[in-house]
This record gives structure tokens, sequence and C-alpha cells, in this order.
DNA sequence: AAGCCGGGGTG
DNA sequence: CACCCAGGCTT
């Protein structure tokens, strides 16, 4: 038989993500956070401007000027039509605010001159201003109805914990994590197995101090599992 | 494919 | 004071 590249996902890997799908989605609807985006009355202009606003910023933080920011400007014409100081002086309360107002100012002016609609191809949405890949996955998955993942360092925490690490320095760029990713949101509500991990991965498996004793998945875990042979080692308790 | 950048929050 | 956070852009 073939051997296999390190960057594919083996047999093994899919039975294991497609089992953790199931188990997300099951938790999600016990133990879920609720944010304005998520609503179902939120709009698709919302939907894809608040990922701007949550790029390397809590969620918890985003919720906290949400419901100001999209009264002020309630859709991308709005939106295009402020000015970048003003933009500055909103967004400053959750930071990163020069670099965030011009990149949703650069955002709200094109899809303000398409009508909101955004390409569906990978090759002309890394032509829309302030779409990275994270962006253009979400505008995929939100306006396209594609099944693609938001590759966060959350998604991609919890995929290194429960399988193994990446091998590249960049989440964006490694074959195997990316191929990860894409198949645990292939299934039935890709949406909704987005939001369940990242929630499970803010929540309980946390990037400081994670909560594997109360974890859904500290018996199939691969971090688990080190944590167990660490804790034995060493005669202590796992922290809580 | 790595480096750089950038602000508020948290322990 | 380090480290973390629903990354994009430049080299």
């Amino acid at each position: 038989m073939a051997l296999m590249s390190p960057d594919q996902l083996t047999r093994s890997d899919k039975s294991r993500i497609t089992r953790a799908r199931g188990k997300l989605l099951a938790w999600f609807k016990l133990y879920g956070r609720d944010f304005p985006w998520r609503r179902p009355g939120a709009s698709q202009y919302e939907r894809i401007c608040v990922e701007v606003l949550l790029q390397r910023t809590r969620a918890e933080t985003v919720a906290g000027i949400y419901d100001a920011f999209f009264e002020r400007y309630p859709d991308w014409l709005n939106l295009a039509s402020a000015s970048t100081e003003e933009l500055e002086e909103v967004l400053k309360p959750i930071g990163l605010w020069r670099r965030r107002a011009s990149s949703i100012s650069a955002l709200a002016n094109y899809a303000s001159t398409h009508r909101g609609e955004f390409p569906s191809s990978e090759r002309e949405l890394a032509e829309v201003p302030a779409v990275g890949q994270y962006v253009a996955n979400a505008i995929q998955l939100f306006q396209h109805n594609r099944r693609k993942p938001l590759v966060d360092v959350n998604m991609a925490r919890f995929l290194e914990r429960y399988l193994r690490p990446r091998r590249l320095a960049d989440i964006r760029h490694d074959p195997w994590l990316q191929a990860a990713c894409h198949w645990l949101v292939d299934g039935t509500d890709p949406i909704s197995v987005n939001w369940a991990v990242l929630d499970h991965a803010a929540i309980t498996c946390r990037a400081r101090k994670p909560f594997c004793g109360a974890c859904i998945f500290r018996r199939t875990c691969s971090y688990s599992k080190t944590l167990d042979s660490n804790t034995m080692l060493k005669g202590g308790a796992a922290r809580t």
C-alpha cells in the first residue's frame, strides 16, 4: 500500500473528527454561547461585518459594543459613509482601532459598491480588501451556504489537542490542519458546528488551564492522555 | 511560509 | 509583565 503523507488525514483522523462533530453539536445545544450576531434575526451584513470586529479580539468584548455599533451603522452603505476618524473613535473601546477602522472601511466600500454581494471563489475573494483566509471562509459560510471552517486559534487548538500538533507555524498554511478543519464542518449544519468548536475551545479547551477533567472528549483526546501520564508521574491532581 | 503589526483583557 | 484574542498584510 502507498505511504501516506503526514499532511493528509488518516482514516483514523477522519473517523475521530466525525465523532467529535456529533458530540460538539450535542454539547452546543446545552452549553453554546449566545451572541447577538448569532441571533436568527442577524443580517448577512452583520454576520460578515462582525468578523472584522472579532479579529484578534475576544467575542465578549465585541458583544459589548455590538448593539451600539449596528444601530449606528445598520447597513453597508451607512458604514461606508462613515469617516475613518469617526470609525476609529467608535472602535477604540475594543482595541486595534486604527487598523480595524481602515479594514472595515475598505470592506464596506467594496460591499456597498457590489450590492453587499461578495465573490464565492477563493481566487476572487483574495482580491477583496480586508479579506484574508478567515473572512473569506466566513463569507462563503454565511453568504454562499458553503461548508467552510472558521479556522482560528480556537479551532486549531481543539483539533491539535484532540488529534496531534500541526507541522507548520501558521495555522493558515498547514495542510493537515486545514484538511482537519474542513472535514470537521463537512456535514449537516456547518454553521452550528463552527460555533460549537469555537465555544468548546473558548470555554473548556481553553488556551491556559483547560478543563480536561470536565471535557466531553477526555476519554479520547490525545492531549488529555498526556496530561494523565504527567499527573501520574508527578502524583498531582488535575486542576479544574 | 515566516515576520510584522497592534490594543485591550487577563492572571 | 507575559500571554491571549473568531488575522490581514508584507517580505
